[in-house]
DNA sequence: CGTTATCGTGGGGACTCCCCAACGATCGGA
DNA sequence: TCCGATCGTTGGGGAGTCCCCACGATAACG
């Protein structure tokens, strides 16, 4: 029988939809391992720093802006108000909605889970240039949304 | 409130692995959707790719090059022989090993699988020219396996 | 005012990735 | 030759992700 190989026969290790699925696996499994440090998910770093950047902000917005069910933003926002890192209010402006915010406790945490995110990033592009990790990012928003 | 935004905030989405990620579930969902017209899986073609190239081969063998949970490999082996589309026999030289084989009709619908796979990976890369998908590949490449 | 769409939330399933384990077979060293 | 370590297959489980559906309350639109 075939020796051991190393890694994926040769039809299937050229097919970018291969590499995408083995690179965003070893970048989930840095950062989680990353993010553990401070207990967090990475779902939950996510839904921080989007609340950071958009809030106050519903869980239908940010569950359109970083692709997530909205049934799990639901879970991942009930999970940040219980620990105190959000607040979750009614919006004055459509009952339908919460607004969310950070809290001071998510800003903290969020500035240290931040750091912790961007080592995972750094040893994830390792073996990269600068100007690579700049092409990288480039091509993979292309491949993302193709007409912008 | 915010109001919507076509995709994830400043912060996340300038990091790899987030952009990895979506980039990833993009490619998954182009071939998981070509790959439907044969009422073929994603990782079955996978698994017949690989026994296509690297057969006779074990079941623990596929689990490693495709990075497969063995207990899957065990679920997807068993399906792709129950449909006649490889052999599964025991190794005459190590009896814990199955040997692992394509048969005429697995290697049939991988023909054709494989154009699928090749049309849904040209329109994950459609806004890249071929230097570019060669690029992404290449770095790629060096970021799954950082020493090779 | 009626219809359509949205929000939040719930039900479910399938798939992927990870943990653990058991059993029989194989291999290498003493 | 025997024993301990490892391998291959297969099973148990859980958590997370991505997808389907639905409902009641609310908002938007014509």
């Amino acid at each position: 029988m075939a020796d051991e190989v190393p890694y994926a026969p040769e039809r299937i290790r050229e097919l970018p939809s291969w590499l995408l699925g083995r690179a965003a696996a070893r970048g989930h499994r840095l950062v989680a391992e990353a993010l553990a440090a401070e207990g967090v998910r990475m779902m939950h770093h996510a839904v921080l720093a989007s609340v950071a950047e958009l809030g106050p902000v519903s869980q239908a917005t940010l569950s359109r802006t970083l692709r997530v069910d909205p049934k799990e933003m639901v879970a991942i926002v009930r999970d940040l108000h219980s620990e105190g890192l959000v607040h979750r209010k009614p919006d004055p402006a459509d009952q339908r909605k919460h607004a969310i915010s950070l809290s001071p406790a998510g800003a903290d945490l969020l500035s240290r889970t931040e750091r912790l995110g961007a080592a995972a990033n750094n040893a994830l592009t390792e073996s990269l240039t600068p100007a690579e990790r700049g092409q990288l990012i480039d091509l993979l928003n292309r491949i993302i949304a193709p007409g912008r």
